[in-house]
DNA sequence: CCAATTTGACCTGA
DNA sequence: TCAGGTCAAATTGG
């Protein structure tokens, strides 16, 4: 019963850092309509990426230490699917697998890491189902879920028969918000499109340190029924032009967990994930979580974005949950961006598709 | 014509 | 037995 006091004064002390963020970012675009000077402007972003820095540490529990759930999360990682059957492994043992498929599919899926997103598209964007994260993927099925009002939506990548490629997706409007859709990713991605990606991302920058310290923050997520998503970062342009390409940016997720970051941080989300896993059930905290892929950490900062409480995104499979939302006015250029920018990379044209 | 989607049947694990 | 996940034939769209 103590732990669960802590945990509500942690919560308490988190919506109040978030709030505060908020706030600040509310401050910062209408600084930002008023064209107030850059001085003020780079306050406020210092100020809101503070709040957010310990929000997060909070949440790490590298902050103030009050954080006294996260070893609860540490064991419940070992939810998380054998660590040997992904990550360091080699594709090909998995496309080998398939090759004796015929039953075994469900097996497979189990063997596969797994991490959910919870995608927040603003309404009347007609986005529906078109959360273009950059792979291609194809829908093979789709289910109604019980004590769901919305059908799940069942993808796979287009590229599976061609290349072997198992990534697959779920697809399921939020019953709460039903301009959030919860996306569970299954498996990493093997095909071409997975590598191209991942040498765009390699291209870019960012503080690996801070990478670090995402990953370990969405190490919490689906134990603490924290998500974290870009909703907070995205304190600005208010941009009402941004076409509808720009809406996806936000959602370019990690469609495979072999990639790092893309434009946000639901990607190293699914390398850091990957990383812990390739650790075995190493300790969250310690864990240098560098492993093979950690030359594609690169992110920026400020990428701590925001968190959320997720209530109903927690995945049976310990997946990892994140929220992604994009602010009601459409816009692009998230505050991490600032290094770069989407159009500075050179996506393969079926990318772009 | 080919690739993607739809949808009911089927399979599996709990 | 049932819910979730996948298959595959039929359908649709470019």
């Amino acid at each position: 019963m103590e732990k669960r006091k802590s945990m509500e004064r942690e919560q308490e002390s988190l919506t109040s850092e978030l709030k505060q963020g908020k706030e600040l970012a509310e401050q910062l675009m209408s600084h930002l309509h008023h064209s107030s000077s850059e001085e003020t402007r780079d306050s406020l972003i210092s100020k809101i990426l503070f709040s957010y820095e310990k929000a997060l540490s909070l949440l790490t529990g590298t902050g103030d230490g009050s954080v006294g759930e996260s070893k609860h999360i540490t064991a419940r990682e070992t939810m998380l699917e054998s660590p040997t059957s992904f990550g360091n492994s080699s594709p090909l043992s998995e496309i080998s697998d398939q090759d004796c498929k015929h039953k075994n599919v469900f097996k497979k899926t189990k063997t596969m890491p797994s991490w959910t997103e919870e995608v927040k598209v603003s309404s009347g964007t007609g986005l529906d189902g078109s959360l273009d994260d950059g792979y291609s993927w194809r829908k093979y099925g789709q289910k109604n879920i019980l004590g769901a009002n919305h059908p799940r939506g069942y993808y796979r990548c287009t590229h599976r028969g061609t290349q072997g490629c198992v990534a697959t997706k779920q697809v399921q409007k939020s019953d709460a918000d039903p301009t959030t859709f919860v996306l569970t990713y299954r498996g990493v991605h093997t095909c071409n499109k997975a590598s191209q990606l991942a040498r765009v991302k390699q291209g870019l920058k960012g503080n690996q340190n801070k990478t670090l310290e995402v990953k370990k923050a969405k190490q919490f997520s689906p134990e603490m029924s924290f998500s974290f998503g870009r909703a907070g970062l995205r304190v600005k342009t208010e941009n009402l032009d941004a076409r509808e390409d720009d809406i996806f940016s936000p959602f370019s997720f990690p469609s495979t967990p072999i990639e790092s970051e893309m434009v946000g941080d639901h990607i190293f989300c699914s390398t850091m994930m990957e990383n812990n896993l390739v650790d075995g059930y190493a300790p969250i905290f310690g864990s240098p979580a560098a492993t093979f892929e950690s030359d594609y950490l690169a992110v920026s900062p400020c990428h701590m974005s925001s968190f959320g409480l997720a209530h109903d995104v927690q995945t049976s499979e310990s997946g990892l949950t994140e929220i992604i939302s994009a602010p009601t006015s459409v816009t692009n250029s998230p505050i991490g961006d600032f290094d770069f920018s989407i159009d500075d990379l050179e996506f393969p044209p079926e990318y772009l598709a």
